[in-house]
This record gives C-alpha cells, sequence and structure tokens, in this order.
DNA sequence: GAAATTTTTTCAAACGTTTGCATTCAATAT
DNA sequence: ATATTGAATGCAAACGTTTGAAAAAATTTC
C-alpha cells in the first residue's frame, strides 16, 4: 500500500539505525556530522523526497513566517495592486499571505481576525470593512494589539489606535482635481460620492467640498449622489444628475468605475466630453488611458502602499522595546488626460 | 513586564492547579469535567483571552485547514474572480487560502508549491506560469502529486496528469464570437492573440481559426498580431492592422482589455465602430458593459469556476480510495453588444 | 462500613523537529 | 598501557494540544 503518509526524519533515522538527531544535523549540515553519514542521509531524503515539515518547527520556534491580508474585497484594481505590492516585498522573504476577505462585513472581519491569531500569523495587514467602521467596532482588534502581533493598518484607518498605517492622501487628490475642474472653467461640478462613512469616501469628498469653497462655487446638494464604487452604480445617478433642470457640466467620480460610467451615459445622451461636460476619476486603473475620450483621473499608488505597508511591519518587526507606530501618507497625483481638457 | 506570550493551556492548569488534560476538556465542553471546575476555566480562559494554538493542533492531526492558491498574477479581473469563488465556498468551510503569485515565472511557481507542501498545505489550486508551460516542466508537481495532496488545475492544464481540472470552454467561446462577427458580415477579421503558448491564447486561437476555416474564409497572416492581455499591448498592434492597405474590418482581441486598446485606436483614427470596424472581446469584465460602444464579448465565469474548482477539491478530498480525477468544463458564452452589431 | 459504582481528574504518549549536554568510540600523546 | 583529546552520535526536553486508559475521589448501594 503506497501509503501518502510524508517520511519523516524518524523515517529515516529508523532506516539509517540512527537517531533523529543525526539526521536532523545531517540535513542542516551541522559541522559535528561525519561526511559520508551526512551525504548518504542527504541522498536518501531526497531520494524518498524528505520535506520538512514547517508545521512543527513553527510550534517549536513560535515563528509561522505567515501574514494575513484581511481586505474587504479583491476585485478592484486598486486592492489587487495592494496586495501585490505586499507580496513583492515578502514573499522573497519567505512569508506566506493569507488572504481573508470580509465582503465588508464585521461579522467576517472579526472571524478572520481570531483565525490569524489562532494561527499565530506573524502580522496582520488590515483595511477595515464597512460595517465595521460605520458602527465603529474595534473590540476585535483588541486581541491584536494584546498579542502585540504587528497590526497595520492600509487605508482605511481607525484614529486612536496605537498602529502603523499606510494610506493614500485621497484629500488632496480630490481637491487637485476639482482645482483643475475649476481651473478649466466648469462651474456646476457634480460628485458621484462613495459610500458614507468610509475614509476613501469621506476624504474625497471633503477634498471636493473644500475645493468648492475655496473658490466660493455654490455646494449643490443635488449635485452629490452616493454609489457603490461600481460601475453600474454610477448610471442611474448620473442619469438623474443630467436631467435635473439645472444640470452639471462637470462630474467628478469617487473612482474610475464610477466615472466610466458615467463617461457612457453622458454619451448616450449625446453629451460631448469634456466640451459639454467634463469628467474626473480616482485610481488611474489600466484602462483609464484608454477609454475614449482618456480619463482624467487621479494616480493612487497601490502598489507602493503595499511595499510600505511591509516596511511598517518589518520596521516593527525588528524594532526595539520602544516601538513608535509611523503613519505613512503617500502622495496622489492628478493625471489630466482629454475627459476634462475643455478649450 | 506585560509579556506578550500568547496564554497556553499549562498557564491556566497551574492557575488552577489542575492537569492540561483538565483544562483542555473544560475548554472544549467533554461531558467527563466538572460543572464548575468547567465553568470556572472557561471564564479565566475568556478573560486573559486564551486563544487555542492551532499549529499545535496542525501538528497533532495533521490537518492545517489550509489551501494554496498558485496563480501566475492577481491583477486581472478574472483571476480575482477566481479567486473569489474559491474563497466563497472554501472561508465558510474553515480553509485558509495561502495565495502565491508566480508572475509567469517557472522558479517562482516550483519554490511556492514546495513551499506549500513543507507546509501541509491540504490541497493546491494550481494555473501554472507561461514559463513552466513553454517548457513543458513538470518535475516540480510530482511531488505534490506523490504526496497526495489533491491538485487542481485551473484554466492551464497538463493533459498527461491524473488530476482534476477546471476549465473555460475557450475555444467554443471564440469559435462563437467569430461566427457571430462573420454573421454579421465581417470579412477581414483580425485576431489580437494572447501570448504564445499558453492554453487560453492557444485555444481561443484556435477557435479563431478553425471558425475561418468552417466558413472558408482566407486566414492571413498579417492580421493575427501577438500581446500580452494587456491594453497597452494592443496599440501598437492595432495600429499596424489598421494600417496595412487591406486592414481588417473586424478585430476579434483575446481579452476585453486588447480590444478595448483596439477600440481606442480605431476611435483616434476616426473609425466608426461597428459600422467601420467591428470588435469582440472576451472575459466580460465589468467595464466592458460600458465602454461607447459597449463590447461585445465572450463571458468567462471566474467565480463559477472558484467554486467548481473548490467542489472538485472537496469531491478528491472526501473521496473514497479510488479516487478518479474529474474535468469540469464550463461553457463560455457570447454576450452580444454594441461594437459588433452593424446594421 | 465495606463494596460497588459513578464521577472526575491525571498520566503518558503522540505529532515532527531542533539543540544543549552527555556519551561513546577511536585515535593520539605520554 | 593509560590518560587525553577529538570526532561522531545519542538522549531528552521542548513547543501546545488532545485523548485513551488508568487512577483517584466521590457517591451510591446493600
Amino acid at each position: 500500500m503506497n501509503s501518502s503518509r510524508p517520511v519523516t526524519i524518524k523515517d529515516i533515522a529508523r532506516r539509517f539505525r540512527c537517531s533523529p538527531s543525526t539526521v536532523s544535523r545531517a540535513l542542516n549540515d551541522h559541522p559535528a556530522i561525519n561526511e559520508d553519514t551526512r551525504k548518504n542521509i542527504q541522498e536518501y531524503a531526497k531520494e524518498v523526497g524528505y520535506q520538512r515539515n514547517e508545521v512543527s518547527l513553527s510550534l517549536l520556534n513560535k515563528k509561522t513566517a505567515s501574514l494575513g491580508v484581511v481586505v474587504p474585497t479583491i476585485s478592484n484594481y486598486y486592492e489587487t495592486a495592494v496586495i501585490e505590492g505586499l507580496h513583492t516585498v515578502l514573499q522573497p522573504m519567505g512569508y506566506t499571505l493569507n488572504i481573508c476577505v470580509t465582503n465588508e462585513s464585521y461579522l467576517l472581519e472579526k472571524e478572520s481576525l481570531s483565525k490569524l491569531l489562532s494561527n499565530r500569523t506573524e502580522g496582520i495587514f488590515l483595511s477595515v470593512s464597512q460595517e465595521t467602521y460605520d458602527a465603529g467596532y474595534y473590540e476585535h482588534l483588541e486581541s491584536v494589539i494584546q498579542r502585540k502581533t504587528p497590526l497595520i493598518f492600509i487605508d482605511r484607518e481607525y484614529e486612536d489606535f496605537e498602529t502603523s498605517r499606510a494610506t493614500v492622501d485621497d484629500y488632496h487628490g480630490a481637491f487637485a482635481a476639482v482645482e483643475h475642474l475649476i481651473s478649466i472653467g466648469y462651474k456646476q461640478i457634480a460628485h458621484l460620492k462613495g459610500p458614507n462613512g468610509l475614509t476613501v469616501s469621506e476624504q474625497r469628498f471633503k477634498g471636493y467640498i473644500n475645493c468648492l469653497k475655496k473658490y466660493n462655487m455654490p455646494i449643490r446638494e443635488d449635485l452629490i449622489i452616493n454609489t457603490n464604487f461600481k460601475v453600474e452604480s454610477a448610471i442611474l445617478p448620473t442619469k438623474r444628475l443630467l436631467e435635473l433642470a439645472s444640470p452639471p457640466d462637470a462630474i467628478f467620480g469617487v473612482n474610475d468605475q464610477v466615472a466610466i460610467g458615467a463617461m457612457r451615459v453622458a454619451k448616450d445622451k449625446g453629451l460631448r466630453i469634456p466640451q459639454d461636460i467634463g469628467l474626473v476619476g480616482f485610481d488611474n486603473s489600466p484602462i483609464s488611458a484608454y477609454t475614449f475620450p482618456s480619463l482624467t483621473t487621479v494616480h493612487r499608488p497601490g502598489r507602493k502602499i503595499g511595499m510600505e505597508a511591509s516596511r511598517l511591519f518589518l520596521n516593527q518587526l525588528n524594532g526595539s522595546g520602544d516601538f513608535a507606530p509611523e503613519s505613512i501618507v503617500l502622495p496622489s497625483e492628478l493625471v489630466i488626460r482629454e475627459s476634462s481638457l475643455r478649450i
């Protein structure tokens, strides 16, 4: 019976009539092991496909080399870019990434964290779910903190936690976007807002509002409509905007997806972009450069955020006892393309 | 000194002057434990934030409840949809997903698999890297097979392995796409092909070729150009196509990204879509429904593939000894939109 | 009040590996 | 021939948990 039980160090020891210690040392090139013994054991190990059981080592050394990544979703360009960034830095260092998707649910987030802790994950990257954020829950984070497991916030953060965080400067990105529209000469700028309560939504919204204020432009409640970040969630809101008695002459979308949805609706209505209506998105997703017209947007360095977050984690890990949390805020950058360039 | 060493069962045992066994049983509601003892221990455990060390359990039970997902990239809509599908089924069952990105590199793939096996992952979902596929390497899979760790191929497969696999019927999808273009009346259909050697590229290419053959249409080498799936890789090839003495009147892109790139170039050249040139993509990515004109494409059920792959894994896991690998081929489905509807 | 029974707790082994210390054995030095 | 050295290997504990079997304690029975 070709049992599939993995070969252990004991099996090898039995085969060579020696102790497990000897096998262990032989496999690890310990100098105190006889050259012949070493070679024989190594050869045999290779032959039978021995592979060290890392689980037992984890138990022994209390090192699992695994990290948790807890995010609301992975079906956006930005989120995957962040994960790629984490990966780029951490995979080469031997870390394994455990991805947990919360679907914006508090319960799933709580369970994910608990599971990660039980698995003795060595660090957790967390972008809190909307539900968590809305409700202001934070108890589930206490145990992470208490365990002193490094916890790095990504994008969505709690102000009152002593943890490191890596975020993009959404506020100034949004501000720059709106300022750009104003500088071109657009007068009635609408905003397709993201879900209420999320930092990213609110920061961009604040950027939008404050920029309008700065330039003494009226703030019209009817030009601000919610979306859920998805392209289809922009369709109806945009239609409503364009049917207003006094419709906007520009739209600032909370991300590229909704801006592209808006673009579609505007074109369907026969409006010319950017002549009749200006458009700006957020994210600088790959597609945004190739829409027609190409979409003015705000670049959001997802990969870089992932890499910076990794750095923050490593700092905390290697830091001496007097660890001080760091906050990294990466600048977002306006990318001007055709959809806003009315001349 | 507020040590962060996690509380163990032994700590609790010491506190209650009882044996670890009692604590273990108390925490697991074992019936043989005195009611008072149980309550006291459970209360105390909660108070000090005891959390079972799953690593030790993994060692004991040889069950890690973790699964490997090895993919070339996670920055495409399709790949993330697959992962979401896996997640949807497997996370509720208590599995943790270890995501490994290979960047199409054989070496990284090999290392990832080896790592997963060392970590005693209970199953592996693999979409082989292009390098692996090109070179026809397969030795690194032997150890997975030998360990009898369930291995499920996703999309890209090796014909000669006794493993389950879940793939999309790319061939017929491509065939249907081209047939549709022909039925509309397009005569010179170009193909923006994916990278050579990859199953998805080649299957779609084959569908394209065979469809042309079936309808006795000429196969023009100059209308077939390679891309790398990314939107920008479609720009130059499309330009070249459109500058031909006898340019195509339709383009079938290997995915939505390149089709959208082609759309952009065609529009820049002043061509009307679908009147002057028809366009079809592949994937049915969210954005494809909202381009202007909307993009005819072939739906590729990524989420479903992930869910089916999970099912295959579970079948293999629960199957009796006489496991027979299954092959699931999900149909792809033509989604007709504006970009090909010349009337 | 002793025997029988039931309830509750402890013991010990197991999972796979590493590692400080002890041991063995052979070779060299005296 | 004996003590000394050095090389090679073995022993045992440790990591945290579970679990069958044994032991101890409490309760019931006659």
